[in-house]
DNA sequence: GCTTTGACTTCACGCACTTGAAGTTCCTAG
DNA sequence: CTAGGAACTTCAAGTGCGTGAAGTCAAAGC
């Protein structure tokens, strides 16, 4: 992902700016190994982040967003890191972060049914319908069931 | 979400095998107000969930799910505990929470949209179509700036 | 009557950050 | 040239959300 055009360099405000992930969390993440150490400014100390450091966050936060956990994301990265011929092992890696979003994207279908039905339950309690309510509620358990069967470990 | 058929009665691990939340879950969840006191066992002190827990207890992990933090849950159980007569406000949560969920789903999109052209650029790469590889890296990168604009607070 | 089983409580720990303090360093302007 | 302030540094401690282990108690089976 490193085409070597215009080679920017940025701060460390600027990368969180770039990311939408906080200053801190950044230093966090390289602390911890997460991402390669950020090479520094000669005089100052401070982090210099380039578009591959970028590159390499902008994953990293695809991949925190979705539940991963920092010590699953440093073995990605550290695949990651070897570079072009590690291509095949990066398509692995990921296929598989495309499976879990795939499953978090089913998840998230179903709780939207959920929670519409739901809504139609109190309408039709509002309304004084309970038969349609008590359907609805049979409904709703039902859902549950699914929802249940169809868990991710996740932030739960 | 109460019919007053059937009110059957289910110990903790029974609450925990029908919600998906871990027992110890259930007891924490109670212990700070997530969830309204669940009645005991006359002699044994034991948590005796009757359909109503369960319903609730199907919500929040619901609303867990999605990212929103006890506090708000615990406000919202509340609010629900009201009875029927707080139809509206609960419809009005529920909407919130289905709000919540279609951001969710849209991110999801992305990401998985993001993760689809990292394959396709590590695809390009292993076969040398360095033109293609570029074209998909700045598509990553542009993709990369619409996730970051369509933030959620959640899991980050 | 003892032992196993399940649930009880409390406390301590774990993860992923986040925040605060105390100390540089860069920049701008008088 | 020096002063002030914003932005950076490190390190330590704190927070939110659970999770796990230790020890106790009560009902049920052998």
């Amino acid at each position: 992902m490193t085409s070597s055009t215009t080679q920017r360099e940025y701060t460390i405000r600027e990368a969180a700016a770039l990311t939408g992930l906080p200053a801190s969390t950044l230093r966090y993440y390289e602390s911890i190994g997460v991402i390669a150490p950020v090479s520094r400014g000669a005089s100052s100390g401070h982090r210099v982040y380039d578009e591959g450091d970028l590159d390499q966050l902008m994953w990293v936060a695809c991949l925190a967003a979705t539940g991963m956990s920092v010590g699953d994301m440093r073995a990605y990265v550290a695949n990651g890191a070897l570079g072009p011929e590690a291509a095949l092992g990066q398509i692995e890696l990921l296929s598989a972060q495309a499976q879990r979003l795939a499953a978090e994207a089913e998840q998230i279908v179903l709780r939207r049914r959920y929670v519409q039905i739901k809504i139609d339950y109190w309408r039709a309690v509002e309304s004084g319908d309970t038969a349609r309510a008590d359907l609805l509620s049979a409904e709703a358990r039902a859902l549950a069931d699914e929802l249940r069967g169809a868990r991710k470990p996740h932030v739960l």
